[in-house]
DNA sequence: GACATCGATCGAATCGATTCGGCAGCACCC
DNA sequence: GGGTGCTGCCGAATCGATTCGATCGATGTC
């Protein structure tokens, strides 16, 4: 019974007429008469043929319908992003109309089993970030001559970029806070590098993560001198982590803390209530990406919205662009600038 | 220059070997003399050759090295609950063994557009609940003779599952607010039905949705009265719409709520106190999961912690398990009842 | 010195479908 | 009735790699 599956030849040969008039039948690329049509589904039918194998035609039609989404950190940690899931929800738009699936594919460098981009049968890639590794990751992807588009990052010539106006809408936000009379600040920020560091970050220390950078730029047009600290990862606890360090010490308290990501902030907030300071009365806090957090309430952020899934689909959309011949075309997305109960003017002592 | 890329053929040519020599340098399927391993590489160096097609070892080897997880949901629905993110971790764990990648793939019925279950050049697939949508899903993929894993579904002989003590973990949770004096119980649902619809369950209404079901039936073995609403989703906005529902009528509030989910739970308690409800003092509030939701803070949720990583893990080791031929181990999981903060003896008015 | 052994390499078949030029049949028109 | 234009189907080449039995030298043994 459980003889090797039936192929299309055989299906041909039991409906009586040529494989490729079979294979016709099924991908509809040319006209049949009704009449073929229907004896080879019947025959398809009894043989339990259920349709092309996707391995072989994609090798012959040099297609895989597979589009490659690049992470740099454990699924799970990446997904635990609200940001990212809304791109990855835009992505799997942008890239429908493809009629493409998503791969998640996770390059930590050294796996050694391997289904990594080397050996993906991605007809595309989308990298998301561009961190250091990710920065391996494309030349990998271009060196098999594969499309790829980078979203927030850096890619070189002739990969088109679905970018953030990060550094804008940070110094626009940093500006808000600077007009409410704050002097004494602190930056948290994204990890600023693949190791996940955490800590104060000196003045000329590189910052390789790019999102990270341009956000940290546009703050630091304002806030030339304002101390930087760096959270290992964008969470709530890593945000609690980062006040307790800056509220810590009593003498040296802000009166505002830019975060680089809303959880960032909110996880700020609790440390600042646990310090017994209040917002935005004691501390303003602004944060960045415009999403839901839940817990947060009754405070509303002072923050940044970035059109996620947008993002997402645009990049979709660029990858489409890129199969298809057309020009692959990036974009550059804005944030819109959210005064929420955050910020106040500082203490008047 | 840009004329098509070289194959292996080309680089054994180049380097003056057969393609079959070539192909086992690649591979390492046969020990090959150094002399010649290094003439190959350096005549795949030469040419550009980064590799071999993955397209044409798949169709040859008949592995395509990708697993295919179906979800019924909007991606970013899916994503929106840490259940099934940390699910996706422990599965993308469990496959890597065999050195496979993650498919994404949604089964929303009628899409037309076909990277779908009948056209993914995958190996393996691993559908996640078991609405009636999914045994839709279910048929396709095992017409295609593809080998495939349940989480949390009833799939019919040969299937192997990975399973949660769902109904004994929930009368467990139902029995200690029986224990603490209860009577007057109300139980908020996940989804009883793809079709997502919200409101009142009556008794002899069916529920689609294995879960669902198997919740639903334990909670019912100890308060087999209780009133039963269906959220749309499983969500802390849900949750507390549910909430405004149970508490919107001051003459008929219960004294506890069960809910099928943490994230429901949270929504129902946030609802209660904006009724003016303390939490557990006027009312008892229990969760499902085990997940931190963030913002239930000071709050310590009484719930049924799920391993939901281990039962990423078990799926995936399920499926490599089946590709390897060896036997399908199916496995059950149980569920750790965790007592918190939120449940309390009823007010003794 | 002949023969068995072992390792590395080669040849040819194969995986399963798609594609495109060509060809047969038919209707239509003048 | 012969030429023209369509439709619908067929054949054969092709996509690029893998696999396995065969081959070929070289080494080792008696």
């Amino acid at each position: 019974m459980s003889t090797r599956r039936a192929t299309i030849s055989d299906v041909a040969r039991e409906a009586g007429v040529s494989p490729s008039t079979a294979s016709v039948v099924f991908s509809g690329k040319t006209p049949t008469s009704e009449a073929t049509r229907a004896r080879v589904l019947a025959a398809a039918d009894a043989l339990g043929y259920t349709g092309p194998d996707p391995r072989a035609a994609s090798l012959r039609r040099g297609r895989s319908g597979i589009v490659g989404v690049v992470f740099d950190t454990h699924l799970g940690t990446a997904f635990l992003d609200p940001v990212t899931t809304h791109m990855m929800d835009g992505l799997a738009d942008g890239v429908s109309r493809l009629g493409a699936a998503l791969l998640l594919l996770r390059d930590d460098g050294e796996t050694v089993s391997e289904p990594s981009l080397h050996t993906a049968p991605i007809d595309a890639a989308v990298l998301i970030g561009c961190s250091p590794r990710m920065r391996d990751s494309l030349e990998i992807v271009r060196g098999r001559g594969i499309p790829v588009v980078v979203v927030e990052g850096d890619a070189g010539e002739g990969v088109p970029q679905v970018l953030l106006d990060n550094a804008e809408a940070q110094r626009a936000a940093a500006q808000h806070v600077a007009d409410l009379g704050h002097r004494d600040v602190v930056i948290v920020t994204l990890p600023t590098d693949t190791s996940r560091r955490r800590g104060w970050v000196t003045a000329d220390e590189p910052v390789r993560v790019d999102v990270t950078a341009d956000r940290l730029a546009g703050a630091r047009e304002v806030f030339p001198r304002a101390p930087v600290l760096a959270a290992a990862t964008s969470s709530i606890d890593e945000g609690a982590i980062a006040g307790r360090t800056i509220f810590g010490d009593p003498s040296r308290r802000p009166t505002a803390v830019i975060a680089q990501s809303d959880l960032l902030a909110a996880g700020v907030i609790r440390a600042a209530e646990e310090a017994g300071l209040r917002v935005p009365h004691d501390v303003s806090v602004t944060g960045f990406d415009g999403v839901v957090v839940d817990g947060l309430a009754p405070h509303v952020l002072t923050t940044l919205v970035q059109p996620a899934t947008a993002k997402g689909r645009a990049a979709g959309e660029a990858v489409a662009a890129m199969l298809e011949d057309d020009e692959p075309s990036g974009l550059d997305l804005t944030c819109t600038f959210r005064v929420g109960t955050t910020t106040a003017p500082p203490p008047t002592t």
